[in-house]
RNA sequence: GGCCCCUUCGUCUAUCGGUUAGGACAGCAGAUUUUCAUUCUGCAGAGAGGGGUUCGAUUCCCCUAGGGGCUACCA
């Protein structure tokens, strides 16, 4: 049978790395097989619904390298892709259980029930078997008061009718069986008196009309997942259930609890894929994108967070995850989030880069910060400071000396280390370079260092002083190949300009 | 409170009864870099506790503890 996953968000605002990782195993698992991914808006809460969520979601995906086979906007077979577009669907769906005396009507209100749950002492309040004959529903009404209530269009929930003391056997991929005490579950509500129908009916009945065969979702639906079962089994689909497979859940970087969206601002890096600027400062949230990751590096890092493939191998293209990946092997306890194994991926990928796939964020960034670049040699300047960062943003506030010469010098380091005789040592090695054909970090190098040798004056006193005339800084990349990159003529001159304070 | 899940270095993890319990991040030390970073080498660092089962348990079972999830007309 053809393999389909899906991934099933609710448009409830940016979307955070742990639905990524979600939708990552989903696509990987699908790809591998040969199967189609599907995007499904998982959209029945109008309360929650969130203008543009969706959209985020969808350019989230893409930023990833992760694109659905069948979703909204996309196409497919087994359309539409957002639940609030197939409400009709649920509505006759959830008829025929009633029908069938599986699910029943309740006119029971929200505030009612409330007010059950605080009477009732350490939450022990359940709607189910041992209480629904006491409560507002079709089951204690007879057949023609409930008529006469849905002739009068008294607001309903349906519910779905669980019948105590079988054991529900849910089988997963990553825990093996989890055995539940129907006893223990409640009367889930399957359809609101807002016409909406409720995760687990709507997620159900698509499931099976879109030929789901495995679901790879958060641990958190676990419990429900015993709900599902005997909805699949009230349906009679019990026999085409798809496989699931509970992932653990990303835990904060303290260890106290599932991450949360609000945890990126708190902890100080990012927890959403893509950045959601807002004209309140307040509500605007940082990205992966905006903290300056690679895409490819985020996808190896979620992908590694609660999975592996059992070897040693810790760099994998999304190619190579769709090549490797088996949810067999996904770990059973929740990952703490750690940033600085993030960057650490990243860095592998930015060491990685070729210039011309940069070119042009490293323009925006020099043309930010207000360089003129075309004074100097960017392609050179990344090169060597390439190597030294983990992120590709981190590049172009230490390249200004690259491009202009009115970079800040550091007086201070400069003063401590000052020797009289260096101004003669210096105006020499200046001389000296101008002979040097071609100027090469090797060539000029070592014609440098001959003049220094001759002059008795130490080199370690020497070079910090060339690296401060060419940078202004005490520190950065191999001085020689810095004044390749700046050329003979700059560096002349800024060894020249040294050499006369 | 009830139901369910989980538990190996600080963190992410390997191990599918027999290993000096391996790797990666972070940490520390050294080498390279006459700088800093990178890189390389090394060091340190773990089976929650208690019972079983077994010739032998990190691995299987039970209990305890701890952590997590669910417990809505939210997903």
């Amino acid at each position: 049978m053809a393999y389909r996953l899906r991934f099933a968000p609710s448009p409830t605002g940016a979307l955070h790395i742990g639905g990524i990782r979600t939708a990552l195993y989903n696509y990987l698992l699908a790809k591998q097989k040969g199967g189609r991914f599907i995007l499904r808006i998982e959209d029945t809460d109008q309360s929650r619904y969130v203008p543009g969520a969706e959209e985020y979601i969808l350019r989230s995906l893409a930023w990833l390298g992760i694109h659905p086979d069948e979703g909204p906007g996309i196409g497919g077979d087994f359309g539409p892709y957002r639940q609030s577009e197939r409400l009709d669907l649920y509505r006759e769906y959830v008829m025929k259980l009633v029908e069938e005396g599986k699910a029943y009507y309740a006119w029971d209100t929200p505030e009612e029930l409330d007010a059950r749950r605080q009477q009732s002492e350490d939450h022990s309040f359940r709607y189910d078997a041992s209480i629904r004959n006491e409560m507002n529903n079709s089951l204690r009404h007879s057949a023609e008061v409930t008529a006469q209530r849905l002739q009068e269009d008294v607001p309903y929930t349906i519910r779905l009718k669980v019948e105590p003391g079988q054991s529900i056997v849910v089988t997963d991929k990553v825990r093996g069986e989890v055995v539940f005490d129907s006893s223990s579950l409640d009367d889930k509500v399957l359809f609101k008196s807002d016409g909406y129908p409720t995760y687990h009916l709507a997620n159900v009945v698509d499931d099976h009309l879109m030929k789901i065969t495995d679901v790879i979702r958060g641990e958190e639906w676990l419990p429900s997942t015993a709900h599902h079962v005997l909805l699949y089994r009230a349906f009679g689909w019990e026999e085409s259930m798809p496989a699931f497979s509970p992932l653990p859940l990303i835990l904060k970087p303290n260890g106290n609890g599932k991450l949360s969206k609000r945890d990126g601002q708190k902890f100080g890096f990012p927890v959403f894929p893509l950045a959601w600027p807002s004209d309140n400062p307040e509500q605007a949230i940082e990205g992966f994108d905006s903290y300056g990751f690679e895409p490819e590096a985020v996808v190896n890092f979620l992908a590694l967070l609660g999975w592996n493939p059992g070897t040693e191998q810790e760099i994998f293209s999304l190619k190579e995850l769709v090549q490797t990946f088996d949810p067999e092997k996904i770990h059973k306890a929740g990952a703490r989030f750690d940033f600085d194994k993030a960057l650490w991926f990243n860095q592998q990928y930015v060491h990685q880069l070729r210039y011309d796939t940069v070119a042009e964020r490293l323009e925006q960034e020099g043309a930010a910060l207000g360089y003129d670049l075309s004074a100097g040699d960017m392609e050179g300047a990344f090169r060597l400071l390439q190597p030294r960062v983990q992120l590709v943003k981190e590049i172009m506030p230490q390249a200004k000396y690259f491009f202009s010469e009115d970079f800040e010098m550091d007086e201070e380091s400069i003063e401590k280390k000052w020797k009289p005789e260096l101004s003669g040592v210096l105006e020499d090695v200046a001389t000296a370079l101008a002979s040097v054909e071609p100027f090469t970090f090797e060539a000029a190098g070592a014609k440098a260092k001959e003049i220094i040798l001759a002059s008795g004056v130490k080199m370690g006193l020497v070079m910090p002083m060339l690296r401060a005339a060419l940078t202004g800084t005490m520190q950065g990349p191999d001085v020689f190949a810095i004044a390749e990159v700046l050329g003979k003529d700059i560096t002349i001159a800024r060894i020249r300009k040294l050499a006369k304070r």
